[in-house]
DNA sequence: AACGCTATCAACCGCTCTCGC
DNA sequence: AGCGAGAGCGGTTGATAGCGT
């Protein structure tokens, strides 16, 4: 009941440049996660909830917007293959976007079933972006080399390589069409991958 | 110019997860 | 072990800008 009643008096709808700016000042104060008292303190009367989001998808540093890149759009493409719909996975492969801002990018312009609705638009999304060679392949990834088990030179891009290498650790990844079940086995390599990034950038340093 | 339709994206909602007690 | 609070995530909605007729 009581709930209810804070529920109702809170404020709702888009963001004011003033807002913004209160809840940015109050976030470098209270620091990064502590949503309700951010929310309280803040006097805005918006749900920490609601801080939370406009932070993370508006405020934060290091947020890029924009159109996204024909490497970004081939990058969300496999990795939505490999991960599903794990927006949060996804858009912390890709630097400075957001979950929201990578999941709404799937909805309009990549999901073959709201794609049908946007047929047109898409089409000439995809005029304007034509950077594609005539077989479809995109080309702008850097590409290695390798053999395959008929001794044929194979040329890929790095980006291949790491999924093919992903594929290897996880002999059981499902098909892209079967959604994922939840002890998906590949998720903790996975993991492991971005800790092992992490600690490459120095993001992490290890205690010896 | 006016209207209707569509695409886009910011924000909300409800559920799950995690952590402290 | 069970419970509650808070944080995080993914799905969905709704406002609005832009386009076509």
């Amino acid at each position: 009941m009581k709930d209810k009643e804070v529920k109702t008096r809170m404020k709702r709808g888009f963001w004011k440049p003033e807002e913004d700016l209160i809840l940015k000042n109050c976030v470098e104060t209270h620091g990064e996660g502590n949503w309700a008292t951010i929310s309280e303190k803040s006097g805005l009367m918006r749900s920490g909830k609601s801080c939370r989001l406009r932070w993370k998808n508006y405020l934060r540093p290091n947020i890029k917007r924009g159109m996204m890149s024909e490497d970004e759009k081939d990058l969300i493409i496999r990795l939505h293959k490999l991960l599903g719909n794990r927006w949060s996975l996804i858009a912390g492969r890709l630097p400075g976007r957001t979950d929201n801002e990578v999941k709404n990018f799937w909805n309009t312009h990549l999901n073959n079933k709201r794609s049908c609705r946007s047929k047109k638009k898409h089409v000439k999304f995809e005029e304007a972006n034509n950077t594609h060679s005539p077989q479809g392949k995109i080309q702008e990834y850097p590409t290695v080399e390798t053999v395959s088990n008929n001794k044929e030179v194979v040329t890929k891009t790095v980006l291949d390589s790491w999924i093919e290498e992903m594929q290897d650790f996880n002999c059981s990844l499902p098909s892209p069409n079967v959604p994922f079940l939840e002890d998906e086995p590949f998720i903790p390599i996975l993991d492991d991958i971005l800790l092992l990034e992490a600690f490459t950038r120095n993001e992490i340093q290890p205690f010896l």
